[in-house]
DNA sequence: AAATAAGATTAATGAAAAGTTAATAAGATG
DNA sequence: CATCTTATTAACTTTTCATTAATCTTATTT
């Protein structure tokens, strides 16, 4: 169940509006496709978009003044253009109004929602709960979070949820320094004497796990927290 | 005073390397122009980079390898793709990896410029205000202040948070008096006798430290504070 | 130059933090 | 209920690190 996004594609060339708005859709965006420009400031009154994607050579309107009035009046709307003239001042233009990015016609339909949605990603990472990821590379080892189990080489072990859970916290921040403050109130809920004792067992459970990788320790800061280090003795 | 951002260019064709490294130079970037993909990780290691840009073709190695390695260990780093290749095929590929962009060759050097320039202003927006910058260069040293390290030339040293906090302190304002005072208040939390003599102790610390590098100096201004000099040689 | 204060350096101290192993308690499973 | 698993707590050792002390050197003042 992943996130839908609203797309609002500005383009008043018939087909080219039909092929791109189409094919976003079957890639599961939501998309109003406007073909007058002009309509377009009530369009964003009335709806709620992540992105609106902007032609530049339009016949009512040019889309750097359209993209002028929209981050004026609604500047948290992100934008990127779209055009065939490629000229390089206008690749500035639109940039310096803020474009998000500036592509070229021809377009290609699958690049194009490449490009689309990392933006859009990017643009969400902070906001949005972030879904989680569930296999970790650390080291020559593998983490698998949701079913706990660690892989080296060949041999399987059984993690407990509180080793994954801790594991998993230090390999996604790797070399990093991770505050005990932080891990605590994350994994335990709350950061207490007795809670930090806790959290210093299971780090020796997990250097005694990863101890078959040389390249890998798990540093401490002293009244600091822990770093899961990674790259050990490549560069020193 | 406009910050300067570091840039690493991962390019083997001499030419096109030399054409890009002057141009990003020329535009106030501060630009690290590497030949040999295979060492750049240990650059990597050894400067701070606020962008990598790699070529996606190269003898040595392949840029997506090389990526892949960075957003490894450094994923914090972010990259684009510079490439003569404009297979659709590689083009997902470059943003599945990470990619902020994906640039085709020919280069436009002015669009690349602004497209590298717009990602950093955005991607600097929210850490700049309220994150603290922890990354100093101190001639050729650098200091990790989150993690404590002092790195010189591949060697790595593991300082107390005195130490670290400290250093990071004279580091921010080189070639300035730092008053006493102003050191214990920020760094004690309160200024006298004994903390006076303890800073004295830590000073020590420090200059020990920094003996391999004879252009730094730690001075002392009688009755005042202490200086840290970055460039002796300069002024007397 | 003598006296005094400030700074430098090295070492000693002690308290807090981290590391380790084992014991206990609480829950789940059969 | 007996057993197994797991997290917490306890007991103990080791390490780390800021502080303090002790001693020596360098400035500043008179």
């Amino acid at each position: 169940m992943e996130k839908k996004y609203n797309i609002l594609l500005v383009e008043d060339d018939a087909s080219l509006g039909y092929l791109l708005s189409e094919y976003l859709k079957m890639k599961n965006f939501d998309v109003i496709w406007e073909k007058n420009p002009t309509k377009v400031m009530g369009l964003i009154q009335s709806n709620r978009f992540d992105l609106a994607i902007l032609d530049v050579m339009m016949v009512e309107m040019d889309g750097f003044t359209l993209a002028a009035d929209i981050s004026k009046k609604f500047s948290n709307l992100p934008f990127i253009f779209l055009t065939a003239r490629s000229l390089k001042i206008d690749v500035l233009k639109g940039f310096s109004l803020g474009a998000l990015d500036y592509l070229k016609k021809p377009i290609d339909e699958e690049e194009l929602v490449v490009r689309i949605f990392t933006l859009l990603e990017r643009l969400n990472k902070g906001t949005s709960t972030d879904k989680e990821k569930e296999m970790f590379e650390i080291g020559s080892y593998r983490l698998n979070s949701s079913t706990q189990e660690l892989i080296f080489e060949s041999e399987m072990t059984h993690l407990t949820s509180r080793e994954s859970d801790l594991l998993k916290y230090l390999a996604s921040h790797p070399n990093t320094l991770c505050h005990h403050k932080n891990i605590l109130e994350t994994i335990w809920g709350n950061d207490d004497y007795f809670n930090r004792k806790s959290l210093n067992v299971f780090i020796t459970h997990l250097r005694k796990y990863l101890a078959k990788d040389p390249s890998l320790k798990i540093e401490n800061v002293h009244g600091k927290g822990f770093i899961l280090k990674t790259d050990l003795g490549k560069n020193n």
